[in-house]
RNA sequence: GGAGGGGUUCCCGAGCGGCCAAAGGGAACAGACUGUAAAUCUGUCGGCUCUGCCUUCGAAGGUUCGAAUCCUUCCCCCUCCA
């Protein structure tokens, strides 16, 4: 394989190489690159935003290099790193091992376990004094901290800034010095962390690394990145029912970036099915495909073909599901608070509001007295599209 | 240390003594339409033993028939000066 075909396959779907030249130079060694990629340990949960940039490192595993998977659990014990989330507390010890094991897990369904270097930032960053911490943050200006992104808007919108957190960017900068880095990948918004590994590795009179970045995925929302907290994401251990639903709870538009993110399918690929869509095909099929590439990836293909013909039976025939929680309840509940009870809505006033809105049924009968005592026996209850459950008055 | 601005329901943001469970927008949820799409339209959007009652406007007190709105103390954030 030539050097161009290599730099081919790095910069498909990335976002940005810089410095791109630096990258060809370091390629022609000849020689494995050390590529750093940092996470943090507090969110064990992988989903598919994540993997976008894991995608990219198997890429680059499969090309020769050394992957060096470091989890971030020195910044992960200080605490909050986003200043969003002012609740989110510093870890212990053990919760970070835990949380790092769950992540060896989950990260060796796209990467090589044996390939694959894990290290923990700990190892160098607890042996740092205060007097080298400081040293440290001597090495960048607040101007320049200023000059991310989010500090910038926070500042000027007056939102609080700690200083800590002016000290992440530098010890995430610093792994990069500790070891030895020649490549660091990250989202797009860690661009400005990544650089400054750059910058401190001159200052260390290393060889700087190349950044890679790739775009970071949007959740399900289509607006918003996928994540966690706002609960728009797909996670990789989810059921295959699941995993199918959200797929295909995307927009058409979406879809398409979706394919082009996460699918391994070609690029032409991926313009033929956009042709296709333009001849008359049903978007929905198209997103089949992609649910059943995705669920085959983490589960296997047997179980995404059921989650297909379940998705087909549950909506498009739409049948009830076979699956739901079930529930008992005395005679004489009423109607809200049985509802309420079994977390098919979370308040009585809501239920009220459900009912009103034709929202609620039993049996698929529509719900229409608000103080109904629902008689004895079993019944499958249900508000909205979605929410199912199977309740017993005796 | 000094001067000023600010903390409102999930988020942003109006309100500045009664008409305030609190405008408007966003998010979310439901209904219609569908491909469980998207867009659009309509409605809902604190809680409860629900034609009524209870609790919310940083916290605690106070004034008043009545406070998110006025006063006091405290906590927190921001800006400028030092």
């Amino acid at each position: 394989m030539t050097i161009q075909d290599a730099l081919t396959i790095i910069e498909k779907g990335a976002d940005e190489i810089l410095p791109l030249d630096e990258l060809r130079t370091k390629l022609q060694k000849n020689k494995p690159l050390r590529v750093k990629v940092g996470f943090d340990p507090t969110a064990p949960d992988i989903h598919l935003g994540h993997t976008v940039v894991m995608n990219k490192m198997k890429q680059l595993q499969d090309l020769g290099h050394e992957i060096i998977f470091l989890i971030g659990d020195f910044t992960g014990m200080i605490g909050d790193p986003s200043g969003k989330d002012v609740t989110r507390k510093p870890l212990t010890k053990k919760e970070i091992l835990e949380n790092a094991k769950s992540y060896e897990e989950q990260v060796f369904k796209i990467l090589d376990k044996d390939k694959t270097r894990i290290a923990f930032n700990s190892e160098w960053m607890s042996k740092m004094s205060s007097a080298d911490m400081i040293s440290l943050a001597s090495k960048q200006t607040v101007a320049r901290m200023l000059e991310r992104d989010d500090f910038s808007k926070r500042y000027k919108s007056e939102q609080a800034i700690s200083i800590h957190e002016f000290l992440y960017p530098l010890v995430q900068g610093f792994d990069s010095v500790a070891l030895q880095a020649d490549m660091e990948l990250g989202g797009t918004d860690q661009k400005f962390n990544l650089l400054v590994g750059r910058d401190l590795q001159k200052q260390a009179g290393k060889e700087p690394q190349v950044i890679l970045t790739m775009p970071l995925l949007e959740g399900l929302d289509g607006v918003q990145k996928m994540s966690k907290s706002l609960d728009n994401y797909i996670g990789i251990d989810e059921s295959p029912d699941s995993m199918f639903g959200k797929i295909m709870s995307i927009s058409d538009d979406l879809m398409w970036r979706y394919l082009e993110l996460l699918s391994f399918e070609s690029i032409e690929t991926i313009e033929s099915w956009k042709q296709e869509v333009k001849d008359g095909e049903n978007p929905r099929n198209i997103k089949f495909r992609l649910a059943e590439e995705i669920i085959t990836r983490f589960h296997d293909n047997e179980l995404a073909k059921q989650a297909q013909k379940n998705f087909i039976d549950r909506f498009a025939k739409n049948k009830t599901p076979h699956e739901m929680n079930e529930f008992s309840f005395p005679n004489g509940i009423k109607i809200a608070n049985l509802l309420k009870d079994s977390n098919l809505v979370s308040s009585t006033s809501e239920a009220f509001r459900m009912i009103q809105q034709g929202a609620a049924k039993i049996d698929g009968e529509k719900i229409t007295d608000k103080d109904l005592e629902p008689s004895i026996g079993t019944s499958v209850y249900q508000v909205g599209k979605r929410k199912f459950a199977r309740v017993t008055i005796s």
